[in-house]
DNA sequence: GCCGTTTTCGGCCCGACTGTTTTCAGTCG
């Protein structure tokens, strides 16, 4: 069983618990549980068996022996006897805005609603304005709410989507008068995988003039709530947006607030009222009712005494203590980026020549660059048979006397691993590439066992220098294969294979999760853009920002080393 | 239900906005 399914039940089981009117801290230990097992680099399966299940933050041993039966019988009596008293649907209707796990309740007690379809039913009707404490405008409210859901593909938006939107968004909000700042906040500032709401901050003495400038940007479809602080929108491509304005003397600990996590602010919440301070977005107050007020953010986290935590670390897994015992890690940047090991041309997919892609990466203080088109049996990528393999080798050669030494273009393949665990090209031919990314792009669907087992042969394989995208998901397309990651990692580890974050935003893979398992079993990784136009070499902002979530320094990743140590240190694997 | 450099019992972050109320509960982040 997969910790996501896992951390599932467990969040079921808060909704289903709050939806029934249970004591709210006993629904939150269960909701923090869940959340706690979803952030596990570990399994749970594993940690099981060590029988230190208590050892996961959130995890006491009334929630240890849940996850104890579940795993042993595949079931949990406590749930069964839950969701026959309370639907199992019913958490559906906590994604509609607007309805918390009161008003489901009620709509469900009252009303017999279990479903999204009931509750439209319901409210085209009328029937909901006649629940006591409700009104037309709430109905109205849930319908409006109801057709925004319905337009929503997905609930959760790409980074590179959600980016320029909010390049365009500060762009505008600067240029209102009396806005001395603005910057984003939320989950883009974290770097998280996907978005849900896009945040952004403004500071400003002209609060009111702000927001009503902000309500009339064109982009703007439905405005959801609207005060002097803050107001939520949402624009006519379906995203959500929050803004939050306060003056600049606060414009730190609102900054601070808005990029969250939720998890992270209440821990350091926490740790203010340890030492007497109430911390909230308008800054600290002392126990005798004294502001201390935070412009920059730095100045909330020098005020609990502790370093400034990048927002990318922000989630309530560990960090807060790691700067309390000040040893923060010193992140990965781009900057740290000396070489990009993973780059289509247009011998297959990709859509530039290999000089304009060397002149690309040149341009952006790439010193070493390698070619890895797809291999033969990738037909649908145009993959390179062995002759065009051989024709490409030459063509780079051209190019590299062409360009110079400013740049240095290697040899590579991004060969396919096939259904049966064997590469795609011979030995003999891989052992003649500079560099060898062994990746899947078929039979994902296979059982565990076997997927696993395919890695694993592609590990032991003595030319393969790297794993691309381990997983094979696309982000909201296609669920990722189902393997054991440890075991992969722990074997990439014993044959000092590395494993990639691959940066384009439906990638993310490794995800942030499982490139901290990495480090901490020893793996190198490497950030790669898997570039297949000279524009995507900036899509490696976000393989970075997956790598600075996993607490990745530049020492872990292959391709921050100086070319001639990286070229040292592929000799030493040949 | 979890947790403990004040605690094994009594806490558990904090404030904005809305709708339907005549002073606040519910929702949200």
């Amino acid at each position: 069983m997969q910790n996501r399914e896992i951390a599932e039940v467990f969040e079921k089981i808060a909704d289903l618990l709050q939806i029934k009117g249970e004591a709210i801290y006993r629904v939150l230990a269960y909701r923090r549980a869940g959340e706690s097992i979803r952030a596990l680099s570990q399994r749970v399966v594993q940690i099981a068996e060590e029988s230190r299940l208590q050892d996961i933050p959130g995890v006491g041993a009334a929630i240890a022996a849940k996850i104890d039966e579940l795993l042993s019988t595949g079931k949990m009596e406590f749930f069964e006897i839950l969701t026959a008293e309370v639907p199992e649907t019913l958490p559906d209707l906590l994604r509609v805005e607007g309805l918390g796990p009161k008003k489901v309740a009620r709509l469900w007690k009252e009303l017999g609603i279990t479903s999204i379809e009931e509750l439209e039913t319901a409210a085209k009707a009328g029937k909901l304005q006649k629940l006591d404490g409700m009104g037309s405008r709430s109905e109205a409210k849930i319908l409006a709410s109801l057709e925004a859901l319905g337009k929503r593909q997905y609930n959760r938006h790409l980074l590179d989507v959600v980016q320029p939107v909010a390049a365009q968004l500060l762009e505008r909000l600067r240029k209102i008068d009396g806005a001395v700042e603005a910057e984003v906040a939320g989950s883009l500032r974290r770097y998280k995988e996907t978005i849900g709401d896009l945040d952004l901050v403004v500071a400003s003495d002209a609060n009111e003039l702000v927001m009503d400038e902000f309500v009339q940007f064109p982009e703007i479809g439905r405005i959801g709530g609207k005060g002097p602080t803050k107001t939520s929108v949402e624009l006519v491509d379906g995203l959500r947006v929050q803004l939050w304005v306060q003056s600049p003397e606060r414009f730190g600990s609102t900054l601070q607030y808005a990029t969250g996590s939720q998890a992270h602010n209440v821990k350091l919440r926490e740790l203010a009222l340890s030492k007497g301070l109430s911390l909230s977005e308008h800054g600290f107050k002392t126990d005798e009712g004294d502001e201390i007020l935070c412009s920059k953010e730095t100045d909330v986290y020098k005020t609990l005494g502790i370093g400034w935590i990048p927002p990318a670390m922000r989630e309530a897994r560990g960090e807060i203590e790691a700067a309390l015992e000040d040893r923060l890690p010193k992140l990965v940047t781009v900057k740290d980026l000396r070489g990009e090991l993973h780059a289509h041309s247009n011998w297959s997919d990709g859509h530039a020549s290999i000089e304009e892609m060397a002149l690309a990466a040149r341009k952006l203080g790439i010193t070493y660059l390698v070619i890895t088109d797809h291999s033969r049996s990738l037909g649908v990528a145009g993959g390179l048979s062995i002759e065009r393999l051989w024709e490409q080798k030459a063509e780079i050669e051209q190019v590299q006397e062409k360009l110079g030494n400013n740049i240095r273009i290697l040899h590579g393949s991004e060969v396919e691993i096939l259904a049966d665990g064997s590469l795609d090209y011979p030995d003999e031919v891989l052992e003649q590439l500079d560099v060898v990314f062994a990746s899947l792009h078929s039979s994902l669907r296979q059982p565990k066992e076997k997927i696993t087992t395919r890695f694993l042969s592609a590990v032991e394989n003595p030319h393969v220098d790297f794993i691309g995208h381990l997983s094979g998901r696309l982000l909201g397309k296609r669920d990722p294969a189902d393997l054991d990651v440890d075991v992969i990692l722990n074997a990439a580890a014993e044959h000092g294979v590395g494993l990639e974050i691959n940066s384009h935003t439906d990638r993310l893979d490794l995800n942030d999760i499982h490139a901290r398992r990495a480090v901490e079993l020893g793996v190198k990784l490497a950030i790669t853009s898997d570039a297949h136009r000279t524009e995507h070499f900036d899509l490696r902002s976000f393989g970075v920002g997956i790598a600075r979530r996993a607490w990745v320094t530049p020492e872990s990743i292959v391709n921050t080393l100086p070319r001639s140590k990286f070229l040292k240190w592929l000799k030493s694997r040949n």
